[in-house]
Order: C-alpha cells, then structure tokens, then sequence
DNA sequence: TCTTATACATAAGAAAATTATGTATACTTG
DNA sequence: CAAGTATACATAATTTTCTTATGTATAAGA
C-alpha cells in the first residue's frame, strides 16, 4: 500500500474484507476498487498484491479462477469457507487494534 | 507492538504523541503508559521502542537528559522544535490513514 | 535467595512493505 | 501507425519495522 507506509500488516485484512462484499475480484480490480473508496489516498502496489493474495490462496482463504477477457487474463479470487472466517477474524481484530489505537491517540482523559 | 503485530508504522507516531501530551517521558514509562491507555492490549517491546527512540533522537526530534532515580539510570525524552511539528504532522498523517482504513473497511455504500 | 519489576541496550531473524523489472494485450491519440 | 497509457499478471532485490533473544544492572518483595 503506498501512499502513506502506514497501517503495515492490513493488506490482507482488507482484501478479505473486500471478498466479503463482493464475490469475486480480480487483482487490478481489488486496487482500483481501493482507490476508488479511498478517492485515490491508498494505491495498492502490485509487488505487494500480488505476493498476498497468492499467500491467502496457500493458506486455504481463498481460490482462483482464471477467465480470459478481451484478449487479457484475469484471475478472479474468491473466499473459501474459512476464508470467509478467517474474514470476520480478521476485521474484527483490526477494527480493536484501531479501537486501542484511539485510546493512544487521544488520551486526553487517560492523562490527570 | 507485541499483541497484534497490525499497523506496523505506527509506534514513532504514538511515542510523539505521547509526548505532546507530556512534557518528559523515559522508555519503560512509555511502556508502561501505553499498556494502561490500552488496558494491556498493546504491549511494546523494548526491541521495538528503543530503536525508534534513538532514531527519532538522531532525526532532531527528540532530545535527552538522563537522571539517576533510586540508583537506577532513567534517560528522559522530550520533543524539540522540530519533533514538534512532525508529532502534528504524523498523527495527522495516521488520522487520515484511519479515515481512509474505515471506507475501505466500511464500503457498505461504495459499492452498488 | 530467588523472582519480579524497573531500566537501559543491541543483535539476529522474520514479516510485509517499496521499488524495479519483466511479459503481454488493448486502447487512445497525435 | 507509432507511441503512450491502461489493463493484467508476476517476481526479485531491497528496505522498513517489527519480534524474539540476549545482555547488563539495580531494587523490591516473597
């Protein structure tokens, strides 16, 4: 994720939370449909993409399709069945993290 | 950052805010403050906070004073000018970071 | 006396990016 | 029609930023 060098360790979080909403997605459209909700702030790189998504597929989270489309490969990922767990895992787990991150940021109360 | 391993790219950033809400801070209070601010949640290793304090210190933002407290070495943080400003800039930063995280975590009506 | 807490520090290794590079097709524009 | 941009995949080298392990040292509590 370039842009910002921030949040390291979220990709794959948001990724599976992306295949959570919508069935399939290929790897260039996961980084348009970022930039899109982002209106351009987070620009996902391909050497960082790619490398995940074919480690999600590894793991077991997620399974590929390939189509052929005007001429042009497309591999299309999905959520397996303990991809759509580890999903909800995982969103969960950073929308604490950014929960306990708050509390840091804003600790005018935790300071007397 | 022990406990979640998320958001590497964070700690600099909490360690001057840290700072702007107190004057002088020493690294194990860092620690220890952090840990109370998250209700144990995130723990920060010392392999993790010394190097980024050192390193913020050599980038100007950071100066030192080391005082001895009951026979034990304390060695006391506080921002600079500089370190200032950057603690401004980089929580921004994140908090842009954060916002953007949220759309795209939260796409319920980015996509039709 | 032994363990835990306080307090610093560094080194080896791992994880997850960035940057650079490569291949290939389709579309647009001068 | 040539050149640049967009689409679409992939990998390698390097960098950044952690974790884990280790080391030194003092103080307090059991």
């Amino acid at each position: 994720m370039s842009s910002s060098k921030l949040l390291k360790g979220s990709l794959a979080t948001i990724v599976l939370r992306l295949l959570e909403e919508q069935e399939k997605m290929y790897g260039y459209e996961i980084t348009q449909k970022v930039k899109q909700l982002t209106e351009g702030e987070f620009k996902i790189t391909e050497g960082a993409l790619y490398p995940t998504l074919h480690k999600l597929e590894a793991e077991g989270y997620l399974t590929t399709e390939t189509q052929l489309v005007d001429g042009r490969v497309r591999k299309y990922y999905s959520l397996t069945k303990e991809g759509n767990a580890e999903a909800k895992a995982k969103v969960s787990e950073l929308e604490e993290f950014l929960a306990n991150l708050q509390k840091v940021l804003n600790p005018k109360l935790g300071f007397q």
